[in-house]
DNA sequence: TTACAATAATTGCAATTACAACTAAAGTCA
DNA sequence: TGACTTTAGTTGTAATTGCAATTATTGTAA
């Protein structure tokens, strides 16, 4: 099944700035959080998704979905943030092979203090750059693109 | 000097959704390039700029910083693809210490052979979703986002 | 000219990631 | 039940990346 899809200028170069945008920032709001002596962006998405999760926490399937890792990449990264006492593993009662991460009140400080310079980091980089309207049209945008990629 | 800049939760929700668009994009059309039998979106961002360059040719800093790359890191790119004969080095006449990377016909072959493939699955995961306005909204504020970000 | 800082590229090594097995536990169905 | 497939998580290993030296060359300024 060839998809009939010809690429547009105008879209393709959107697409480049995109990319762009996407790696100048994330490089910045790194270098940010190492200045600041705080754990990777990776670290924060895992901590910031088991705060929002029920009783801290999420079986490390679901929680690969949510920070988009291979599970095995989310393994050893689970190992990390487990040797720096910010989560522990508990095993499953229901299904015995499956493991849930469960944040630590140490991974929940982590969260919020990385929220800190992140959140400061993003406004700096991002947020004070887009209006209102703006922000919304993305919104928007990001919605329309990410439900269509969902099934197939 | 504390930036006062606070985060609103429009351009935060706008910014994780690009975030996450952008991983699932990336995550979609790398594998469809693998399963095309086709080098990684690295390479093609190299022999891309090789493309554009004149003579086919580009310093290793100039191309480390168009590609957004540490120079280390561009280094180790730059001996895969020269390994695999897509292109090869010279050294500069004006300047011993400098490097050019120079295309070769195979790799500018390759990219062309990329780039079918990928402004495919540009088009039809993120173009296809957009229209012409939106595209160049969304064009306006990368480069917006972009100049600010230079200087500093 | 000589000493000293800056730049270009590379290298060494540790940390992270990708990908393919692998183990163990469920689920399915004859 | 018992063979078979699927799912959850982990592990082994190779490839890639990040970061701190290192080498060689250039620019600068006393």
């Amino acid at each position: 099944m060839s998809t009939n899809s010809s690429l547009k200028p105008l879209q393709n170069s959107a697409w480049r700035s995109l990319l762009t945008v996407h790696t100048k920032l994330l490089d910045r709001i790194a270098k940010k959080l190492a200045q600041a002596d705080l754990p990777p962006l990776e670290w924060y998405d895992v901590l910031f998704a088991l705060t929002e999760a029920p009783d801290y926490s999420l079986r490390l399937s679901d929680l690969a979905e949510k920070v988009l890792l291979t599970r095995s990449n989310l393994t050893r990264l689970i190992d990390r943030l487990e040797k720096a006492n910010l989560l522990y593993r508990q095993s499953c009662p229901s299904d015995r092979r499956g493991m849930f991460a469960v944040l630590t009140e140490a991974g929940l400080e982590m969260q919020q203090k990385i929220w800190i310079v992140y959140a400061e980091a993003i406004a700096e980089y991002f947020g004070c750059h887009i209006s209102d309207d703006e922000a919304r049209i993305l919104q928007k945008i990001c919605d329309r693109i990410l439900t269509a990629t969902l099934d197939p």
